[in-house]
DNA sequence: CTGTTAGCGCGTTCAA
DNA sequence: TTGAACGCGCTAACAG
């Protein structure tokens, strides 16, 4: 095992500069046919490969996205990080990765760490209780390019790329509507997030739309975890108006609330009816599952936020453009076929 | 946006030389506390940190592994990746990610990509038909050392972790043959994977325990898509001894597999059985469920596979040794609790 | 305790 | 058409 060759011992059994070889290998326009020839034979020869780790350290670009994701097991975010590989790899880019399995703390370590690394840009879905935005802020200073994926922080001035589940989510109470139920609960996540204003939104919208009254107390919250989850549904079994139709916040929730309120001995789809958000394939194969799912899309999603960054650092240094580009893809409601 | 601060700077600051703020910094022993304290005030101040890039390219390493797996968004390998990051970043390590998509040339591209990036090591489980295994071999001969995951080439001298399923599915059959069952079935999968001849070969062990007869046409492959596990499955309901238990390739070729003997009016776990490999989390919600599933651990094993890894590179410069650890975790039968 | 110097591998002026 | 020289930011050997 030896030291990998350079451009240096290229030049030196030819007995020329290492410049002439560089400009060689780069087929540099005044290098004589001949002497490009043979540089060029010798450096196959010799297996020569450029060292990226000294092009990086010279022309400050690494050509590597760090992209931050809470937990890469879960399946949205398995599948967006294997769009984001996808597309990176095409456009000759390479991901550095990172979890922050939804801790403040952690990711505010990541962040550091990959910011040293002189990632050229970041691609991240922000911890479900990160407050404080201080290391994203720095990063930003430092002229590193950031897109938020999914999970938006609510700061101005910033890329993001994040589905409006708004939409769907009016959807899907009308839905529900029309199928006569009259009180809808929703189960939503922790409010930090974005997306769970736009659900919230949405279900108001949805309610108001019929005129109907909206009471506050059939709205309510987990932290994602089961028994979390379990409460909140007490929480809305416990009403005097119970709800017959309940929204939830993705699907894990959603399969949580149902099996609970099977424990509760009510029969789903007659005594109360789920809609999910996010959609796993495996859903379909639960033994109950929900009506309907608020798809989101976390393929396209992640798609677009790697386009948009790799567009960002092409054209980082002609402009230092001020304009921040708000990609909203629409939620979609999917509506299961039921198992007799 | 500037340019982050270097230790040129801090030095010219504070009117001394370059590496007495190097060392300063790095708090060596003979440095007066005094100007050690200026220094890392100043640092601190100028908000300094270390370029990375810089410190890689000289120091001659990255600190960074590269993972190659076939597709991130399935569930094993997103586990494995999972897996891969957090003992990864414990020990102060990056992850360079990229997804072969089961095809040897993007494999041998983003090995080679990976190459030239100068990773410390990597972690790799190879396209499902890979034949070809140059790339690798030219990697481990640039002093690079290859730790093989789950999907292990028939090469010789190679470092790998692995799950050995024969164990597992030797026990499935017995429970099997256990519970009165005579005939049973196996949807496998591809041939040229080898954990699919170590489930042929458990299935052949337990069968033979019992002085059954095998019947090879109650072994059958699916390539993993739908339609193909459906044709395995009517090939075996067609058979004259028809099986009254199946052991499926993974957890989706066994829920297809169930959904397709339920159309054929088939009564699960009455008329057929199922057991599955690998054990997503969610099979708990599923309708019907298989009655056991021999269990992987990816996550044991990917983490072994870094332990493994960042060992070699802690040793490297040490001793050059020959000697190559094979890990082979045990696969163990995990049996279900049944839904009344 | 601190400064000087060299060098990691490469691209890129500036001269020739 | 080519070469010499410099610098990217940092560490480390050597010299005070």
């Amino acid at each position: 095992m030896v030291n990998p060759p350079t451009i240096k011992e290229i030049a030196k059994k030819l007995n020329i500069s290492i410049s002439t070889v560089s400009r060689a290998l780069h087929d540099h326009e005044r290098i004589n046919i001949m002497t490009r020839i043979r540089v060029q034979k010798l450096a196959r020869e010799m297996d020569y490969e450029p060292n990226q780790k000294a092009i990086f350290f010279q022309k400050k670009r690494t050509f590597t996205i760090g992209v931050i994701l809470p937990d890469l097991s879960e399946f949205y975010f398995s599948t967006a990080i294997s769009a984001i590989e996808d597309i990176s790899t095409q456009h000759k880019y390479s991901v550095l990765l990172g979890q922050s399995h939804d801790s403040e703390e952690r990711e505010k370590h990541l962040v550091e760490s990959i910011m040293h690394q002189r990632i050229d840009g970041l691609i991240i879905s922000i911890a479900k209780n990160t407050r404080n935005y201080d290391h994203l802020i720095q990063l930003k200073r430092h002229g590193v390019p950031i897109v938020f994926f999914d999970r938006v922080p609510a700061i101005p001035d910033i890329h993001y790329v994040a589905c409006n589940v708004e939409t769907g989510t009016v959807q899907a109470v009308n839905f529900l509507l029309a199928r006569g139920h009259r009180s809808i609960g929703m189960i939503n996540g922790p409010e930090s997030l974005y997306s769970c204003r736009q659900r919230k939104e949405g279900y108001l919208k949805g309610i108001g739309s019929q005129r109907l009254k909206y009471e506050p107390e059939l709205v309510t919250a987990t932290d994602l975890s089961r028994e979390s989850t379990e409460q909140a549904m007490a929480r809305l079994l416990s009403l005097k108006r119970k709800p017959t139709a309940v929204l939830c916040f993705n699907d894990n929730v959603t399969l949580d609330a149902i099996e609970y309120s099977r424990k509760m001995k009510l029969k789903i789809n007659k005594d109360i009816s789920f809609i999910s958000f996010s959609n796993q394939a495996l859903i379909r194969y639960a033994a109950f599952p929900p009506i309907a799912t608020i798809e989101q899309y976390p393929y396209e999603q992640a798609q677009q936020a790697t386009e948009l960054l790799l567009d960002l650092l092409d054209k980082r240094e002609q402009t230092e453009s001020n304009s921040f580009k708000k990609i909203s893809l629409e939620s979609r409601l999917a509506i299961h076929p039921q198992p007799k």
